[in-house]
DNA sequence: GTCATACCCCGAAGAGTATTCGGACCCTGT
DNA sequence: ACAGGGTCCGAATACTCTTCGGGGTATGAC
């Protein structure tokens, strides 16, 4: 290996497996990559270290949990200062609805991504969450029919 | 255990451990949930045959990958008819560069999440992915500040 | 009451896995 | 040739997974 950036293909290798199944046993995983146990354990943790490898998380499907409508809440918070946005941020994210926030460039600030239960429930959550707080000064939402995130991710 | 939809507060305890930690032992996670280690195998195998844990993924970040820089791109596709949609749904998800891909409702179609080099890979992608297929009518892409993902979602 | 049924849970133990560590190997520069 | 640094390996011990038989408890029929 040379640079900084840039993994071997031991590395791409592993960081592939994981990613497609986090919770394979470490013997399994050298197999896959064609070194010994001992040295594909130290190249995870290596990984790990590096900050390549960011953590392991399961799955859950937000249907089989009761909430099985999901959408994208674009919102306009002013003014957009510190003082206001860093509480908002803290709002979101402590709403169980909440599956991601983006704070992003562009007409709205923040493009949040939620998972309800129906329609009524995200009314509710519009008007009683967001709505109603002053700092909100505009909101657009789309419904989104299905959503795809690809686990694999490669380097470059 | 009653209904089908709900979790008893083992399993969401489970549910909880494992989005948080996919590689954590079986033996942690039946101490954490206070079960006996056979008990709590059991339980995460019935949690995956009822599609509530629907996988285990490792979390690679995208800029230690030399991805430092995120977009979202709201895509309109003419027309927008299946024969059309699917192969476009097919090429945004075989790109790199894609993070995930939602079909929403709206005045725009398709939203895409990428993860981009710099601003000229970002242009590369949009002139040379999308704006020269003839099947896409209009984009509009906003650059991503800082994205957050929630990894523990709980039961309704 | 008491019996049957259906769950859920548990602990023991063999099979299997993780992890450490010393040493082999292979570059690279002197 | 040889020293230094890095990477990899396999053996061995400690630890974990997984199966399976059996115990506890709630429910409902009689």
């Amino acid at each position: 290996m040379t640079g900084n950036t840039v993994l071997d293909a031991i590395d791409a290798a592993i960081l592939r497996e994981l990613q497609n199944d986090a919770r394979i046993s470490n013997k399994d995983l050298a197999a896959r990559v064609n070194v010994a146990a001992s040295t594909c354990l130290e190249r995870v943790r290596a990984l790990q270290r590096r900050g390549v490898l960011a953590g392991f998380h399961a799955d859950a499907d937000p249907a089989a949990l009761g909430r099985p409508l999901q959408a994208y809440i674009a919102v306009r918070v002013r003014p957009h200062n510190r003082d206001v946005v860093e509480p908002f941020i803290r709002f979101v994210l402590d709403l169980p609805e909440t599956l991601a926030l983006s704070h992003i460039a562009g007409a709205d600030d923040f493009l949040v991504h939620v998972a309800v239960r129906d329609a009524a429930h995200l009314q509710r959550l519009l008007l009683d969450g967001f709505t109603s707080r002053r700092e909100v000064a505009h909101l657009e939402t789309q419904l989104i029919f299905s959503h795809i995130r690809k686990w694999d991710i490669s380097p470059l």
